[in-house]
DNA sequence: GATGAATGAGCATTCATTCAT
DNA sequence: GATGAATGAATGCTCATTCAT
């Protein structure tokens, strides 16, 4: 339990001698690490306050205290989770190497972030998508910016003259579709298994089929 | 007016001298079609049976003799729309020819699907992912059957022992998020422009570069 | 029961042959009718949707038909009250005679108004003054219209070159303030009683305190 | 600043030497004064706990510990306004004078009451009306108070004989009346405007036309 | 004494569904 | 068969009040 992320650690009982504000703090966290999970577990649509407030054991005015309503909560859970994301993300990139090196720590990070958050990638991933507009758009600029990522990368590529110009864009596209579906389907748990899966469908294109399958075997 | 689909012609009005049945197949058609346009319009979420009997112009009695209730509803009109545009692919298919002029032909079937009926292409592409469990699970198997018909055309392919084994399904969800953005943001009624890029997805893992680009200027 | 007003009535049972819209209209009156007693007896602020309803014994689906809110329909409650009463009161005004007859008349049959309608008379003198804005507006609307009618009295009266100018606003504010308190008091049932008071603040200031003494010994 | 009243004053800054019963009592005051000035903006209705202590720069507790709801704020608000300005009246009645003199005096002062403190006059003669029923239940002894302090006017009148006996209760609502219209339009800040009219409605049945004419132009 | 985070009863409103006509 | 008036469970949200710090 020790290396829980902050925000699951269960609130410290007894006389607790933090102030104020890191109370508060924490208790949204919680908040919002329990929606999060209700969320993943009845879908955005068949998710109401109550199950979050039952779920985060609080009262409805607490929730109102912190959130303007069930989909402003939505998206704070979302862009908690993708802020977490995120930040193990960019710790995969410093850690240099090739940039082959670089897209596979990436990938095996998003994995691993999968199977470590599995009510956090679904909301990411399957429950964006049907928690209206806002949402939405958030989703597709997030998915835009990995596509720019992606896209720097091209100039490692034996092939970058002829890579074709959407393929950035179809490449987020079928990953995100290959995710939410083995996600959808529970293998969330063994995410990091996909990894050969998800380095042909990424890196394939840039780097040709035999690199890849070096790639994968090594990782 | 002649060559309108059938659903979407008028209502006959005065003493009608066809037999009971066909007249209710018709009239459900044209509340199929109602349907479509208004979940395309509204959303599946923001539409209540009370906006689509009201764009049917029938009362709400007569809806639940055609549907269960609106999940019932959505799903027909999806399953319609579905069924409408494979029988166009399919008759694109009979036209016969090379399997890459048969994958032109396909897909540009699939765009003109999408500029004839755009109130369709927006349930079958988007709508259908905010629809319920039923309707994802549908369209997954639709989006499967998809990807199953692609692979068949390895065979096909100078690449064909080096193509990864997730590509149809990686492709499939590229393809599908492309269409799918191009459509929310209104691309709809120009889809035929689409092409060139459409092949870019689909064709050129199969292809390569060259011979897809020469298939799109032929196009 | 045979001259109760007619949304007094209580809905025919069985077989109606009455056609639907009658019906519904009929329906909508004994709502009002209900909503007049439950605001009466509750007040406006202490009234809820659902007091309505249970007194109503319609769904709160079926409130929601007719009314837009609570406030739609006290709104209602109290145009239908005034509409009832101005109607009873021009009946007494076409009646004829001179005017202090006709003041007379027309002060007489408020009087019997509050008395055959008690709850009315709470929505239309108490009440009003709390139900928001719109209702206000309206009350104020309807004393004016009271003042000016009252105002065309002048002519007929002796000290006519000497009345002040807001005689008028200051009678009107005055009975109403009266009555409000009688009614406030449960003096309703006996309102007629109250007529030699009332001529005494309507009448006194037109026709000087001996014609008036006549005008409420003769009443 | 010196002469504001005392409640407008600001709390004191720093290390307080005023005993501790003291300083609660001026804290009081100021509540007091900005529930005032809450409650006339926004309405009794529309407004909640949570806007006064905003306005009163307090934390929702302290606010319990003064009062015990927020009506039990508004009473206390109302009986301040009210005590306030009787203190004012008495003051002027002690100046002495002829009755007709006094009588002016009085409405003068009430009419630069409104003036000097707009907020506390619409708390003492509009949203009192719509504040419950224990408000409406001082206000009405406070204006019954009045009637009774007017009645004792009859003896100066030269038509002490004529005059009706409710004449006092139809003056008090006319004024009262008069003056709640006019403050609602917000005529509040040039109150002193408004005392020909007044004295019309107050005085002229006492004094007659002439009298109160006089009486007018020298005020 | 003062604070404000937390509470939850209470309210208005929507909408899928039923059923008498 | 068609109609739409009626239903009421379900939901999001407000706000007066409490109490641990």
């Amino acid at each position: 339990m020790a290396n829980l992320p902050d925000h699951l650690m269960p609130t410290p009982v007894g006389r607790d001698r933090l102030p104020r504000e890191v109370m508060t703090k924490h208790q949204r966290e919680r908040v919002l690490a329990a929606a999060t999970e209700v969320f993943a577990k009845r879908g955005y649509q068949g998710t109401t306050v109550d199950h979050i407030v039952a779920g985060a054991k609080i009262g409805v005015g607490t929730f109102y205290g912190f959130f303007d309503g069930k989909e402003d909560c939505f998206l704070a859970a979302y862009d908690r989770t993708v802020a977490d994301g995120r930040e193990q993300i960019e710790a995969a990139l410093v850690a240099g190497g090739s940039w082959p090196e670089q897209l596979v720590n990436v990938l095996r990070s998003l994995l691993k972030l999968i199977e470590a958050d599995p009510f956090g990638a679904r909301i990411a991933l399957v429950e964006v998508q049907t928690a209206g507009p806002a949402a939405l758009a958030r989703h597709e600029r997030n998915l835009d910016e990995v596509a720019e990522l992606l896209r720097s990368g091209r100039e490692h590529s034996p092939f970058r003259d002829e890579l074709p110009a959407s393929l950035e864009f179809a490449t987020v596209g079928g990953l995100s579709w290959f995710l939410q579906q083995r996600i959808a389907v529970g293998e969330a748990t063994d995410a990091t298994k996909l990894l050969p899966e998800v380095l042909e469908i990424v890196a394939e294109p840039y780097l040709g089929e035999a690199a890849t399958a070096v790639l994968a075997t090594a990782a």
